[in-house]
DNA sequence: CAACCGCGTGATAGCGCTGTCAATATCGCT
DNA sequence: AGCGATATTGACAGCGCTATCACGCGGTTG
């Protein structure tokens, strides 16, 4: 014969209701809308909720509406401090609102990605965060066919699965490397790990300023599947050292591969700028630290978290999204590392002791 | 008259029990314990859920069953890359089982710590991570009363609420404090900055081996409120030159601080480990790349996270957790920024050029 | 002055699942 | 063969909330 559950001093929408005299239906509408239920009842119900220390059942409230209020958040790295960034960002913006992240790790791939997304949108969530442009077309399908918003983040494409707040990589690395270019470098090196879409769309970015000053030559690109390090850049950078010797600048497709480059010049003792002009990706912290101070490319990380969660619940609760792309942009944060007065001749960094050392 | 709510081709557990000609509870049955339904139904079942693609809705279960399916973990920081080694071992656990992480920031507050512990206990989740041992006494009593498995993390303490898993703090300051002594350091400062409860315990430590070898001095103590930074570092550091000039090492407090301080080295031209020994704490991955390589204090902050998960699951799932306290103990990772064959007579480091610098 | 509108409110009937208990089938044992 | 014990299975009645529709009421409209 059922359960015969008993419920002892419970607080429900019910107890409320009985409580403020309305009935329970009017205590439910007061706590999504308290517009509409008249000034009298709400100061009643406020009171009643308040001595009873009512709290919503928020499963019975998903079941009973149909939709749940999850926003879903897809970063491809817990690792990788850039994504720490944005995640403040957006865990600042929905601090104290009604909302509850679901975070989850893609891991860089696009399979996984497409298996979260599936998982995500079978609850309903109120609202999608997605890192990247590079979906599956499987991945875009469904998501788009979710009726919630969604916000594509880290970086700008043609085609918006709905909204979208980052920048050009490919920008961002041609501007860095246009301004080693005008720092007299010609022989620049390209470092990157990961080779994540947005690593490639800056080795894009490389190659495009690289072809246009007629100075591109395949043997200045080492590159690697393998995650990001400190470590990893003075591997790379020693590649890179015999691969092209007479290399005057590297840029990095983060800051992390920088300083790994940094610790591996000093081990050589090849001088910063002076031999080796230096650039890296992200504006770290740590980079205005280091000695020499190095050059990187300023991305918005934090306030790009906190946008797309604004967009988000813009978007649920109504309030007109009237910019769906974002473009945030980046600033080239011009460094020791990559600034020297000298002349535009190329000179190379194979010494084997520095001359002129600074730090 | 109550919703007339269409519900098309809504795939429900009524559905596929009429599928596989078995009762809704019979399926329910199956998908929360295989083994307790028949070998012959389960089959039929099966195959009924995978040709209808059902998907079982969660608000509906936690409604009936009156519990949620929600991992809650509160951590003091999304940019402190220590924490993100933790989650991403805390994510990894709970891949692919039916259990959501619900992230929470405290920003190294107590306050907000009860206040969204709180928050948490009032969904009734599965499990509960919190860090450190430091919670209010108000925020202990309702988590206690929560019967849910808690685990502290990062930290142990003579109290736990539920379960613990970490390392001593204070032990392995001392332990870090005790190589510098032998390596014959003997004006050693301490770095510290945030000074959140973890911090401290490490200053213990210090303080401890200080007073043992009985060159305790408060003046070889600077830290700040303000959080970690490579360049607070180098600013810490330029303080305690000001206050103890003849310093010949400096323990930091945590790693960001120790490369804030090499780099302050060398612009300062003080040679590392000749003039001042450097020792860390974490052992990011940095510090093995960084010249000279710095010594830190290794901690296994990605199994922690690990088994922090599995002891939840374990607890949850009525498997025995034996070991509820456990200590991970940790690890001095020698390098170069602390060894050195020399004798233990005290070199200060006040010198304005470095003369036998190595990178 | 009837028709109409919109606001605030309430009654009703679920949302999709599981706890509880009863019923039945299966089994081992005396 | 008879009996209790043990696995399987099912019926029922909610879990706490909200969608939907209905209604009353004051004010506008033609």
């Amino acid at each position: 014969m059922g359960r015969k559950r008993i419920t002892p001093g419970k607080v429900r929408l019910t107890e409320v209701a009985a409580l403020a005299g309305v009935s329970p239906i009017t205590v439910s509408r007061f706590f999504r809308n308290p517009d509409t239920v008249s000034a009298g009842r709400r100061l009643r119900i406020e009171s009643a909720a308040k001595d009873l220390g009512y709290v919503p059942n928020l499963a019975a409230r998903a079941l009973a509406s149909q939709r749940t209020e999850v926003i879903g958040v897809l970063i491809p790295s817990l690792t990788n401090n850039v994504f720490s960034d944005v995640l403040r960002g957006i865990y600042d913006a929905f601090e104290g609102s009604r909302y509850s992240i679901q975070l989850a790790n893609t891991r860089y791939s696009v399979l996984q990605e497409e298996r979260l997304l599936r998982l995500f949108l079978m609850q309903k969530p109120a609202g999608l965060i997605v890192t990247g442009v590079d979906q599956t077309a499987e991945g875009r399908a469904i998501t788009q066919a979710a009726d919630c918003p969604v916000v594509q983040i880290m970086e700008l494409g043609p085609d918006p699965i709905d909204m979208m707040i980052g920048f050009s990589h490919v920008d961002a690395c041609y501007t860095a490397i246009s301004h080693l270019l005008a720092q007299g470098c010609r022989r620049i090196g390209f470092l990157g790990a990961r080779m994540d879409p947005r690593v490639q769309r800056r080795l894009q970015g490389y190659q495009n300023a690289m072809k246009n000053a007629g100075l591109f030559d395949p043997r200045l690109i080492v590159t690697t599947a393998v995650p990001t390090s400190t470590t990893m850049g003075g591997n790379l950078f020693s590649d890179l050292m015999l691969k092209a010797p007479d290399i005057d600048a590297v840029f990095c497709a983060n800051d992390d591969l920088a300083l790994g480059v940094l610790f591996e010049c000093q081990r050589r003792h090849i001088a910063v700028p002076e031999q080796l002009a230096i650039v890296g990706f992200n504006d770290m912290e740590f980079m205005a630290a280091a000695v020499p101070t190095l050059t990187s490319v300023r991305t918005n990380r934090y306030e790009m978290g906190l946008r797309a969660a604004t967009m988000i619940m813009d978007e649920i609760e109504g309030r007109p999204v009237t910019e769906r792309v974002v473009d945030l942009g980046f600033e080239v944060m011009e460094r020791q590392s990559s600034t020297m007065q000298r002349s535009a001749t190329a000179r190379p960094a194979q010494a084997d002791r520095a001359s002129g050392t600074k730090w």
